[in-house]
DNA sequence: AACGCTACCAACCGCATTAGC
DNA sequence: TGCTAATGCGGTTGGTAGCGT
């Protein structure tokens, strides 16, 4: 049985709303409330839909809502928000005061999600893409020819996808390439190898990126040891248990014992969550990454830069933008602050977690 | 000035869920 | 318990403003 369309009735206006409806709208329901939107179009005088009725209340009349540009801080909420709950708008909204699901919504698909596609990042995982790149053929050009350091690799011209790879993602797969070279760059290509042999999953996805963890120990020896995973071991094995004890070893060793650390740490996140929460997973990146802390690219420029934090040179650029706090920020005042963020937007209620700060 | 392209966002559509009988 | 209406929600569309050529 089908359900009779709400708004196929004759006399019933469609398209853009008048400031005169508008007005009938308010005073209604100023006068009467909020109540069957049914029968409220008759009662009003408006020649709606009730359907229609509520969306414009909802999304454009409430006295409560905020209009006007996104804050930064909002813009941050979002992506962490949509990294746990992905396209729950409604969910989203109710933890961003004055927003409402549909402007959230519009906001992500004109802004947030074609700034992470420039980027490289999968607006659905949270993740980097890397099956843009033909990694292997760039492991195998790459080792093939050793004298080609990673300064002067052209992955562009290798890759020819220059009009569609932006700086930061060539600077991220010239990582990969940089740390393949290492020691033990068994680890990558066997994980290159996995991915050869299989379709692109995610799991191979996430095992790059924890080899690629590892690998990129080796280029900053400085920097606080990191647990490993039984490197002599077939690291292409690693189970997502695994992955998330790199991933919060890692992060214990850039942040050291805080609160924040404990909550992540007991958060029964999903992995992406972790990651997007945290940045470790993009720690492979190399440090000195000064494009990903540009205009267009902050959230995730702070999620790679969190690696400054525990290696970059006192002389590695930091630029961060002051306005803001992040998860890799590089006091504990600020990952504090970030901690705060959560909370202010009910993000902690998520995770589970009840013991933050 | 005219045209094409792009970005933006209000509004619509249809399915899912909930509430009431 | 099943049916129906009402409401909620997410995906999509279409109008329009702004910009470049």
């Amino acid at each position: 049985m089908g359900r009779a369309p709400c708004c196929d009735k004759d006399g019933l206006k469609k398209g853009p709303w008048t400031s005169e409806e508008d007005q009938k709208l308010i005073d209604y329901i100023q006068k009467h409330g909020q109540g069957n939107w049914r029968t409220l179009p008759k009662k009003a005088g408006l020649a709606r839909c009730g359907k229609s009725c509520r969306l414009r209340w909802t999304n454009y009349l409430r006295p409560d809502i905020k209009r006007g540009r996104f804050s930064f801080e909002e813009e941050e909420a979002i992506i962490q928000l949509h990294s746990m709950l992905g396209n729950k708008w409604s969910t989203i909204a109710a933890r961003l005061p004055g927003r409402t699901d549909n402007e959230i919504k519009n906001y992500w698909n004109t802004h947030i999600r074609k700034r992470l596609l420039r980027m490289g990042i999968d607006p659905v995982t949270h993740t980097p893409r890397l099956d843009l790149l033909d990694l292997s053929s760039l492991l195998t050009s790459s080792l093939c020819n050793p004298s080609t350091s990673s300064a002067q690799f052209d992955v562009s011209r290798l890759l020819g996808l220059e009009p569609l790879v932006n700086s930061d993602l060539l600077m991220f797969a010239t990582n990969l390439l940089s740390s393949s070279q290492c020691s033990n760059s068994t680890i990558l290509s066997q994980g290159l190898q996995e991915q050869q042999q299989f379709p692109p999953s995610s799991q191979v996805h996430d095992q790059l990126i924890s080899s690629c963890l590892q690998t990129q120990q080796l280029q900053y020896p400085s920097q606080a040891p990191l647990p490993t995973c039984a490197p002599s071991s077939d690291p292409t094995v690693l189970d997502e248990a695994q992955l998330m004890q790199v991933n919060a070893g890692q992060f214990q060793a850039a942040a050291g014992s805080s609160p924040w650390q404990d909550m992540m740490m007991q958060a029964n996140l999903p992995q992406n969550g972790l990651m997007l929460a945290t940045g470790v997973n993009y720690e492979g990146m190399d440090p000195s990454l000064p494009s990903m802390v540009n205009d267009t690219s902050y959230v995730y420029g702070q999620a790679y830069n969190l690696t400054s934090v525990l290696s970059t040179p006192a002389s590695s650029p930091t630029p961060l933008n002051s306005s803001s706090t992040y998860m890799n920020s590089s006091t504990e005042d600020e990952r504090e602050s970030y901690c705060s963020n959560l909370f202010k937007y009910q993000i902690p209620d998520l995770l589970d977690v009840s013991n933050c700060m």
